[in-house]
DNA sequence: GTCTATAGGTAGATAGAC
DNA sequence: GTCTATCTACCTATAGAC
């Protein structure tokens, strides 16, 4: 059975399609995912070629997979996150911790092919992926409004939220592992830019 | 004469080379570098593909053309506001309001190439591009010091400078002109969230 | 499920006429 | 400077054996 399920209800995903997908996230985010052959993607994972069709219909079925998992894994630990914080305050932190844990740990190939291969998607394929990410970002919303009720941050929390994605998903340009800020301490650092004194 | 400049000193370019290198911004933005063939970029300028190559000598050194233009041509702007701004505050202003204006108008479709194409340029490339984008964040850390000396934003300019310009590169995702916010009103919003108060 | 073999298409770049 | 014609290489995807 040639398994192609939605994006929304991606079951256990059988290990071959895992392996693939994890594969697949490091060689585009490395090189492209244009300059990535399928050639590539079967060496990756001990495959020919040929083969990986029997796994994905296309290859931009493997794109998709890629982002389509890093975002959704994204958004449930912010999930449990926020969930599991007991002040606006400490879900605040939240955001910022999860997103940059997930960003420059976790997901980081995935992720950093959902912001730089938006263009090699589909228009068949994109809503679903703007529907993976509106999710996350109406989780944010949320808790910047809620702060904003708190006076923990300013009030236009839309701008605001759209500032600190935009500061967030730059870090993965120039944040290292073997500088001197651990990513707790980058997220707390962030945190401070931008509560209200 | 098939000419070849090097990045730092191309004079007055000639105007097909000229033409060629704002048509290729455009494709290049819209439908990446990759998926961008030689035989679009001569469609775009009414040149059959293999002239193309008589101007360049491949695909390639057309995109770093169009990434140089773009953030050279960002510095000049800039540093002409630098030096017709008259205090620490004016020049802390004139760097979000250059580099909005230009991600937003002027320069747009070549600014958004050299961020999201970097993959695309070959490690012989990459170190002119560096020079010329170290030279712009140059000027932002010139500015932004300044500005912390007069007390006008927080010590830690050097987060600073990369947490703003994140939030400034992630502008091109979501806003739209057509919008309520002008690009100076969004220069001026974005302001007043740093500006110590 | 994976392999081999290959179809069918298009890519970047070159050569030589004008 | 630009065109026409084309080379060579490589790409995604398919077909059918195992």
């Amino acid at each position: 059975m040639n398994t192609h399920e939605t994006l929304t209800h991606a079951p256990e995903e059988n290990s071959r399609r895992m392996e693939l997908i994890e594969a697949a996230a490091k060689l585009f985010r490395d090189q492209g995912y244009e300059r990535t052959t399928v050639r590539d993607l079967g060496n990756a994972v001990g495959l020919q070629s040929g083969s990986l069709f029997y796994h994905f219909r296309t290859k931009e079925e493997i794109l998709v997979a890629v982002m389509a998992r890093g975002i959704t894994r994204t958004t449930e630990q912010l999930e449990r996150a926020i969930a599991a914080a007991d002040s606006p305050r400490a879900k605040l932190a939240a955001l910022f911790h999860v997103h940059l844990n997930s960003l420059l740990g976790d997901n980081q190939a995935a992720l950093e092919v959902m912001l730089y291969e938006w263009r090699s998607v589909s228009d068949a394929a994109r809503p679903g992926l703007i529907v993976l990410r509106d999710r996350y970002e109406a989780l944010w919303q949320t808790v910047l409004d809620e702060a904003a009720t708190h006076g923990l941050v300013r009030q236009d929390t839309r701008l605001l939220r759209r500032t600190l994605l935009g500061s967030l998903h730059w870090s993965v340009q120039w944040y290292r592992k073997d500088g001197q800020l651990s990513v707790d301490e980058l997220a707390d650092h962030m945190l401070g830019l931008v509560v209200v004194s």
